[in-house]
DNA sequence: CCTTTGATTAACCAAATGGTTAAATCGGAT
DNA sequence: ATCCGATTTAACCATTTGGTTAATCAAAGG
């Protein structure tokens, strides 16, 4: 199945894939044994336990999918241009891991715990702050609308994230394939700048 | 735990809260038994197996997420009252039930299949197709802007749904306690209206 | 060629888990 | 009081599962 790289990433690419896919709770150590062509014990010499496993590929994740939201653009665009950048990169980013999120949201909501001393370990939110001043301050100055930057970091991600979130039931309900699923989230990168901005608009 | 009420109903309470908690791998049919304070053998006495049981939970908790959509006002009320109310009484409902949208997307996306009879078998679709021709013709009409009435529909359910979804981070990034989260909820029942419908503005 | 050392495997183990069963208990009808 | 069906329970069972172990393999170094 996997070919002959060394032993360690085979693994963590099994991993990756199985707990993506079934959860912590689902996953079964012999199927991620299988899928990397080794065995079992494998898993437990280079990784101790299913916990420690599941805890490297979890950290990764995680911050493939929430370090991006704190590398908010600094440098002097005005705001409308930074917001337009996130959303389009962000989209993009996710599009390239799409079954990332509803994987950290299902695991962290089953144990929250695994996410606290990751997020304080996240210095990048620093940046997040930033933007949120430079929200209230744009607002302050008649150049946006004057909104919670709570709301609207919120509003942003929402709209970016959320038909990832609900791919099945929204590819059930309207009858899509996967191509038409990827053409609709194509179009969002600009259509989800236009909701935001056109709500900013002062 | 739960009082003298017939035993039928005290399992489906006690396996709705231990499901809706752990996920169908994560719960264990001990934990129901214990939580409804009875015998584990009552639980295949009265429902078989946790199969079996996990369906009649899961069937009621995607009714009471999903079905409310397919419940978009009929009537003849201009377009931007619908959402105004439609918005407002989503927020509401899922306020009432938060776990559930989480409960949802998890376990259909571990197991698409779930879902595919529970949809065919939805006929209160027929009023979102309805909505959307609603949304098509206003546009031709110059009343709103012409956009894609999914994508609408997409937009709406994003920004009432997200937050429940991703709870925990929003709280955990933000430091929120459960009445801050509760009040920005509150707040949204009108902003996201605000959202919608100045995206909207012909 | 032999030894050493890390990598790998088959076999095994104990605990957990969904499910079953046979006996006991309860409650109403006769 | 007794019978009878429905309900409830303790004990049990087979399988699964995470984890361990002792033996084997292979390459490097002497």
């Amino acid at each position: 199945m996997a070919q002959e790289k060394n032993t360690e990433e085979q693994i963590i690419e099994a991993a990756r894939k199985i707990f993506v896919k079934r959860g912590l709770d689902g996953a079964r150590m012999q199927d991620i044994a299988d899928e990397a062509g080794i065995n079992k014990a494998m898993l437990h010499y280079y990784y101790r336990s299913k916990d420690k496993l599941f805890e490297i590929v979890f950290a990764e994740a995680f911050s493939k999918v929430v370090t991006p939201l704190g590398h908010i653009l600094e440098g002097s665009k005005p705001i409308e241009e930074k917001i337009k950048e996130l959303i389009d990169h962000y989209i993009t980013g996710i599009s390239q891991v799409p079954y990332l999120p509803i994987f950290i949201f299902s695991e962290v909501n089953q144990r929250p715990e695994i996410m606290i001393k990751r997020l304080n370990s996240q210095p990048s939110f620093g940046s997040v702050m930033n933007f949120m001043k430079e929200v209230i301050e744009a607002g302050k100055n008649g150049k946006i609308k004057e909104v919670s930057p709570i709301q609207l970091f919120l509003n942003i991600v929402a709209l970016c994230i959320f038909p990832f979130v609900a791919r099945p039931l929204i590819q059930g309900i309207f009858q899509q394939d996967n191509i038409q699923f990827d053409m609709m989230i194509e179009e969002r990168k600009k259509m989800v700048a236009d909701v935001i901005l056109a709500w900013l608009k002062p």
